[in-house]
DNA sequence: ACAAAAAGTGGGATCGATTTCAATTGATAG
DNA sequence: CTATCAATTGAAATCGATCCCACTTTTTGT
C-alpha cells in the first residue's frame, strides 16, 4: 500500500506537500493538482494511525449505552453517528448492559483510544462514582444524568413526562393507579419522582415497583401485580423496554386494555401504534437527543472551560387507546 | 499522559521491557510485577494509535449496514460487536441507507483505518462491481450475497423460506397470495424466487411488487394492492421493515388479518407476535448470523487462502394467527 | 563443574504521517 | 533594479509504541 513517500516521490514533491494537501495547508494549485493526480494513480490511502499519532487528535468519539437493541439508544446511536460523520468523525460504539463494570472497562478503552469524547448513558452507580475531570476527555451524558451537575447532559424532562402520564389517566378517570421503573438509571428514579408527585398532588397513594431493564424482569413484575387482591386499574411504565414486559404480562393474564387496565408509559416504538388501538406514549425526540448530544460534545471541544449545563427536552404526550376512559 | 518511557523509567527497566508486559512478552514475574506496579501508579494507557502504526494491526473490524434501525440489523450488530470485543477488537459501525455511494464511502474509510476486515450487508449494486481482492481486506457479506461466490458470506436460506412461507400459506387454504420485496437487496431477489417458484409449483400465478427498503414504500405499494380491483387474499411480506408497513397499509384500510388478507413475512421482530393473535414470520438466527460471520472473518484471517465459503443458515418458520385459515 | 541452550533485557531503528523551522520563490513597492 | 514581504516548499524532528538484534543472565544436561 502507498504510503506519502511514494506519492511525494510520484509528484516530485515532499512528502511535507503531500501532507499539505491531505491537510489543506497551502499549497500551489499546480502542485496541488499534481499531489491529487499522483494520489489517484497510486490509490493512496492516508494512514489513520499514522495521522492520530503524529496530529494528536483520534476525531473519535465513544457512544456507550447500554444495549443498542434498545430502539431508544438505537435511533439515538443513529442521531449520533450522523453527525459524528458529518463532522468527520468516528464513532465506537460500546454496550454496557447496564453493569458498571462493562462501563468501567469501556472507559479504560475510550482513554486508550485517546477519544475526543464520549457520549454516554450511564448507570445510577457509574454516575455517582465517576470523576469525569480525571477522564482526560469531555463527557456528554444522555438520558441520565447526575443529580449535581458535572458534565454535560442531555436529558428529557423526565419528572414532567411521567406527571403528564398520570395526569393524562387521571383525566380519564383512572384512580388505581401502579408505576414500574427501571432501577438501575436515574431515569427510573426521575420518572418516578413524577409519578409519585403527580398521584400525592392528586392525594392518592403511588404504589411503584422497581425492577432490572429487562423484558422478563418487567414481564414478572407485572404479572405479580395483575395477581395481587386488588390489581391497579392502570399501568405507568417507565420506559419501552418495560412496557413490553407488561403488554406480554397483559396478555398472558388474559386481560384487555384499557378496559381491564388502562397502560400508559414511555418511548414511542414503532409497534406502539399498531396495539389495538394504540398505546399512550411519551414521545422521546430520540433523534434530537442524539444531534443535542453531538453538538453539546462540538461545543465542548471548542471551550473546555465553559461551565457544564444541561439540556432538557421536552416529552410529547400521545394519547391513544390505550388510556382512554372506559364507558 | 503518561507514556511507555515514563513507565519504563518508574520501574527502573527500558521501554522494550514494559512493551513485553503489554503484549505477554517473555518478561521475568519479578520485573512484570515492578512494572505493573508503576503503570498503576502513573495510570498509564497504551496509545492504541501508536501501538497500531508499528505493529501493523489495529484490531478493527467494519461493520457496514444499511440502517442500525432496522431491527435485524441492530440484533446482528450487537452479536458481531460482542463477538468483536471477546476477541480483544473494536468495531466501527457504518449506516449506508442502502446508498451505493455511501457504501463506497465507508470502504475507503476502511481502508484507512486498515481495518482487519468487514463485515458487510450490500446492495446489489455495489455486490456487482465490488473487486474484493482489491480491498485489501477480506470481507465477509452477511444477509446477502453474491450471486457468484467471491467472499465468504453468512446468509439466511431465502428460497426455502420464502417457499416455506408460501407453502404454510397453501395449506392453510390460501391462493390468492401477492409479494411484496425489497428492490436494493440481493435478498429481496431471493425471496422473490422463492416465492415465485412455490407458487409455480402450485400452479398459480406469483404477483409481486418491489419496493424501495422503506416503511412509507411498503406501505404505499400495499395500499395500492388493497385497492387493486381484486385484491390479494394473502401477503407474503419480504422482510420486517416492509411488514410494517404493509400492517399499517392493512390499519388504515380497515382491514382485519387473516380474515380480510393473511400476512406472512421475516423476521420475529419483538412486536410480531403482540399483534392481535401474531404475525406469521420467519425467524432468522439473528444472534447467528452475527457470531458466525464473526467468526468467519477470524478465521480468514488465519488462513487467507482458504477458498470463500458461504453459510447458509435456516430460518424457522412460527405459524401464528396472522395466516390461520379462516373457517 | 562446564558447555550449551534458553530466558530475559536493553539499544536503536522503525511504523507513516504531521509539524516546525528554515530556505526558496515570486510578487510588490520604491 | 533592488529591497521587502508573503506565499510555497523542503529537511528533519517527532508522535508513542513495537520489533529486531545483540548481549547478559539463568537454566539445563551430562
Amino acid at each position: 500500500m502507498a504510503k506519502i513517500k511514494d506519492v511525494a516521490a510520484a509528484a516530485g514533491v515532499s512528502p511535507s506537500t503531500v501532507s499539505r494537501v491531505l491537510c489543506n495547508g497551502p499549497v500551489s494549485d499546480k502542485v496541488r493538482k499534481r499531489v491529487e493526480d499522483a494520489m489517484r494513480k497510486l490509490d493512496y490511502r492516508p494512514n489513520m494511525a499514522a495521522r492520530r499519532l503524529r496530529s494528536q487528535h483520534t476525531d473519535t468519539i465513544g457512544l456507550i449505552v447500554s444495549d443498542i437493541r434498545n430502539p431508544f439508544f438505537t435511533a439515538v446511536s443513529r442521531a449520533v453517528e450522523d453527525e459524528a460523520y458529518r463532522n468527520g468523525m468516528r464513532v465506537i460504539l460500546c454496550n454496557t448492559d447496564e453493569n458498571p463494570d462493562k462501563e468501567a472497562m469501556y472507559l479504560r478503552l475510550m482513554q486508550e483510544e485517546r477519544v475526543t469524547g464520549v457520549i454516554f448513558a450511564p448507570t445510577r452507580q457509574t454516575v455517582a462514582s465517576l470523576d469525569p475531570a480525571a477522564l482526560g476527555f469531555p463527557v456528554v451524558m444522555i438520558d441520565r444524568a447526575s443529580r449535581d451537575v458535572i458534565t454535560d447532559a442531555v436529558v428529557l424532562d423526565n419528572r414532567r413526562a411521567a406527571a403528564a402520564l398520570v395526569d393524562h389517566l387521571l383525566a380519564q378517570g383512572y384512580r388505581d393507579i401502579a408505576g414500574v421503573f427501571g432501577n438501575t438509571s436515574s431515569t427510573g428514579t426521575e420518572r418516578h419522582a413524577g409519578f409519585a408527585e403527580a398521584m400525592q398532588q392528586a392525594g392518592l397513594p403511588a404504589p411503584a415497583q422497581f425492577v432490572a431493564p429487562s423484558v422478563e424482569a418487567a414481564e414478572q413484575a407485572v404479572l405479580a401485580m395483575l395477581a395481587a387482591a386488588q390489581r391497579p386499574r392502570a399501568l405507568v411504565v417507565s420506559n419501552g423496554v418495560l412496557m413490553l414486559g407488561a403488554v406480554r404480562a397483559l396478555k398472558s393474564a388474559g386481560l384487555q386494555w384499557p378496559q381491564d387496565v388502562a397502560l400508559a408509559g414511555f418511548d414511542n416504538d414503532v409497534w406502539t401504534e399498531l396495539l389495538g388501538d394504540g398505546l399512550t406514549v411519551i414521545e422521546q425526540p430520540v433523534g434530537e437527543i442524539g444531534r443535542a448530544a453531538m453538538a453539546m460534545l462540538l461545543e465542548r471541544l471548542d471551550d473546555a472551560e465553559r461551565s457544564p449545563r444541561i439540556v432538557v427536552l421536552q416529552g410529547k404526550l400521545l394519547a391513544r387507546g390505550s388510556s382512554a376512559a372506559v364507558c
